[in-house]
DNA sequence: CGTTTACTACGAAAACCTTCGTTGACAAAC
DNA sequence: GTTTGTCAACGAAGGTTTTCGTAGTAAACG
């Protein structure tokens, strides 16, 4: 291991990692087309941010064609925890219990999407860890 | 209403926050206190976050003693449910099961956090909402 | 009083993020 | 083969965040 120093993402580069993780690897071109109507953004400052997350090790990119390919070089999964965490600590104090409450008032959940988070806590009580 | 459109909290404003939340009305010197080990910055910079803050209505003080006394204008609940709110729509794309799932193995969660969880959900599903 | 101490205010510097205009290279179309 | 269009690279500008040095001011103390 060796990746626990990779940057935290900023607000604009989880946008395109959601694109990345959601369609895999894309041109600047596919990852600007889903990205502009929600956030209006042109050609260029796509291109800029995607080449910046490339330097800080977010992404990875296939340059042997003319038109590159881009990739997400973090998994889906990592970041999210890495995310949560920190805001588990910085906000939270690190109970995941406030955590949990913040996320669930926060957007009104449905029951069926509240019995799959309990069968989420029956599988981690069974399997400690 | 009007309070929705207050700033979304920096890191360095978060930890401040902390502080005021947990300990009532503070002043600088005692935020910065409390601060210090855990982020190494000096008394300079702690009061102009403050004095930033306070611009931004984040924060209220009292002024009408030499040294000011400041507190949270933002209630720590209302700021938790922003920021986890916020990091569903970036992170997450709306599943709160999702950010559950992260929430609670980014940090191994002892057997009496998941059942004070377990009894929230309870909770929200008797009181619906 | 005059000196020391504690605190706020101000301004500026450094780092980072976001945005976009411009340029040059390459390829496709005519 | 020239024109037209697409793409990556570069650099710069504007904004925000974080940091701190310096200076001014009120209070406390002798």
């Amino acid at each position: 291991m060796a990746k626990s120093t990779l940057p935290k993402p900023t607000e604009g580069e989880l946008a395109i990692l959601r694109v990345l993780w959601a369609r895999g690897p894309c041109t600047v071109r596919e990852v600007q087309a889903e990205l502009e109507p929600e956030r209006g953004t042109g050609y260029t400052t796509t291109l800029k941010l995607m080449q910046i997350m490339l330097e800080k090790g977010l992404l990875r990119r296939d340059d042997s064609q003319r038109t590159h390919i881009y990739q997400a070089a973090v998994s889906r999964d990592r970041t999210q925890q890495q995310l949560v965490g920190q805001l588990l600590d910085q906000a939270f104090g690190g109970s995941a219990r406030q955590l949990v409450l913040a996320a669930l008032s926060s957007k009104p959940s449905t029951p069926a999407e509240l019995a799959e988070i309990r069968k989420l806590l029956d599988e981690l009580e069974r399997g400690s860890r």
